[in-house]
DNA sequence: ATTTATACTTACCCAAAAGAGAGTATGGAG
DNA sequence: CTCCATACTCTCTTTTGGGTAAGTATAAAT
């Protein structure tokens, strides 16, 4: 596919109206996050996990923050809790079918990453070694 | 395709070294923000733009996110920032092919979204209604 | 002489996001 | 009786994001 004809595939998108647009914004605003993104790829390599797996699977991340993902992945209907009513307590997530499709349309973007990584790094260094130049601090 | 082997498919993509993962997250951190994709659409809907074209085509944004969003996009090398020396000033942007390259990469996450909000919409206002009578506040 | 246009930059400020760390409930193991 | 395990929740503090408004440079138009 040669460049031209992508970018005539990509300005052929359905437009819709106003409204829906910024319905779909606010949806990617929200989805399209850290946290999320990472949470979504776990939960797609393990089918099943509890607070305590994802937590130590997800480098970094505070209990606060996981615990307010994975509620907002709830609301939005990505992922399903399972609550075991015994002590100490057990809960498990997993993917919806929902979560799921982004799981797969947002592989595009990690095979993106991982493709032109180099390209990036290169960019930057790039990018920095002009500032070098004409700002010789 | 079926769910299964959606999962499967999903579960085979190559893992690579955990440092090429945190590089990867790194960059999928910095590009998956709002006003990135919001201006990698329009500067996929048109090819060239100066900057207060995009500013007119992105509701909301202020000149200083506009300029700080586009120097990112410039130094990851997404976009190529034309200056020329005339007065007013003028300065043209366009997407790279590793810009174009995000850009069609991302365009399978609004496709998606536009395709399930009706799901997700629906997803909220259950979990609304549940949280209303497990907290009748 | 003054205004206009453009693409910023700088300084200041506020609110929201996120981290740190302690607290909670409770049954079972020792 | 004490401690542990788990999945939180709460409070406090720090960090970040992002808005507003003013300033800059200069050629051309009025």
């Amino acid at each position: 596919m040669t460049e031209t004809s992508l970018r005539e595939d990509l300005q052929n998108l359905p437009r819709t109206d106003p409204a829906l647009d910024r319905l779909v914004e606010e949806i990617i605003g929200r989805v399209a996050d850290k946290w999320t993104m990472l949470l979504i790829e776990i939960l797609t390599e393990q089918e099943c996990c509890r607070f305590g797996e994802l937590s130590r699977a997800c480098p970094g991340i505070s209990q606060k923050m996981l615990t307010q993902t994975l509620r907002a992945m709830e609301r939005d209907g990505l992922v399903t809790r399972m609550v075991y009513p015994v002590v100490p307590p057990k809960v498990e997530y997993r993917l919806t079918d929902l979560g799921l499709g982004l799981s797969k349309a947002f592989c595009g973007v990690w095979l993106w990453a991982e493709a032109n990584f180099e390209k990036i790094e290169k960019a930057r260094s790039d990018y920095a070694a002009k500032a070098a130049v004409q700002d010789p601090s």
